[in-house]
DNA sequence: ATTAATTGTGTCCGATGGACACAGTAATGC
DNA sequence: GCATTACTGTGTCCATCGGACACAATTAAT
């Protein structure tokens, strides 16, 4: 299982392979990136090689872990900086983690639940810890830390893009319901109507809230 | 659309339905609940009523829909409470979201991306939101504040829930893979060492944070 | 009693992920 | 040089999925 996201091939006899591992993993990244995670099937991965159907089955087990091979390939190794000041540095960490969703909008659908780590995975998580290892909070902080802007990062992605803007998609939703239903969500109804313009602040907004209560955490540690 | 999920049904000619929707669903949450989302085929639902499965299209228009009425009737609406204080109001808002969670882990897959809204689902964000009418955060910030707090809850449940333990899951993949590769993930291995007992703190930690940066803001706006 | 609307049933379809047997190919041992 | 053996891609087959559509039965309105 892990084999194939972390271990290299060898060969030995046999015919030539006329497809390799990352070819599948990028057509399928390709057509995912163009029409969507559920356009990619085994079939149509197949098609773009072109090859036949189960051809793809000498080079990976099942669709499961095709996806986590394309996912681990889509989201890349993190950009590499110049040390930074620990809020400086998770918050580039976080922005450069929504412009990969925003890149590979399905890695939104790829990544949730129980899933197989790859490398590259892994090596975000690092870079994330990287930057609280000075901090003087301990190994299950750090963690929890990453884990909580990482989740904010990949809810905001999932409501500013996913497939089409499903930013508009809510408030207009919301708008017409409140339109007739009003009366039964009044807190909600005031909070429509005082919104005003200021919208896709919900990323910048999390994040400071975030970074602001680990700040306090980390001072209150240190002092 | 909207209507099977917030207009009653009114009746005319016809024989009696065998099923109402109220029926349809409650199976089909029963199924979810039991043995996941992914078993909840038009078939099976058919099957437990018993009924044929193009019978329920006369009351859903497909399986999108049915989902959406399982989800909202799965949330239920948000527990009353007596007037508190706002970051007491919402941190048992945090943790009875997170209550429903654990009692349907299937809502986590439901609820995710675009999709239609429910009565219950904006009653709990309307209680979320009334919680902040009087903090002096305008409409869009007490929007993004119950967003940032929702999508924690929603990914620490998925990591904690979901489908078996995730979280001994990912802690032992994570340990399986840094016994081997720990020089490529200095950090991570390090954090890992340093983490200890405390698991199952995601929650509670990011709640915190998350609160202490919203009392900075609010305590900053207000003075 | 006739009409018309609405119900559940049965049949059919394309697409999905995957099992399995088979024939061809290339490196190894003799 | 030749047979062996491991490996590759192909073709066929299957259960299951969501859904379209025609049809017969039922019941309220006329």
């Amino acid at each position: 299982m892990t084999e194939l996201l972390w271990g290299p091939q060898h060969r030995s006899r046999g015919p030539k392979p006329a497809i390799t591992l990352a070819e599948i993993a990028a057509a399928g990244i390709r057509i995912a990136d163009t029409e969507g995670l559920d356009a990619v099937s085994m079939q149509r991965v197949a098609d773009d090689l072109p090859v036949t159907k189960m051809a793809l089955y000498r080079h990976v087990p099942g669709k499961t872990e095709l996806v986590a091979v394309m996912s681990d390939l889509a989201i890349g190794p993190p950009p590499a900086h110049s040390k930074q000041p620990w809020r400086q540095a998770l918050k580039t960490w976080a922005l450069e983690l929504y412009a990969v969703f925003a890149e590979h909008p399905w890695l939104l659908q790829a990544m949730i639940g129980r899933r197989l780590l790859g490398p590259n995975e892994l090596a975000w998580m690092d870079r994330g810890i990287q930057a609280l290892t000075d901090s003087g909070l301990d190994g299950g902080e750090q963690f929890d830390a990453i884990l909580v802007l990482s989740s904010h990062v990949r809810n905001i992605a999932q409501q500013t893009i996913s497939t089409g803007l499903t930013e508009e998609h809510l408030n207009q939703a919301l708008a017409e319901i409140l339109a007739t239903e009003a009366a039964r969500f009044p807190s909600l109804a005031a909070a429509m109507r005082t919104a005003g313009g200021n919208q896709n602040q919900g990323l910048e907004f999390g994040l400071e809230r975030i970074l602001d209560g680990l700040e306090l955490l980390i001072s209150g540690r240190k002092g």
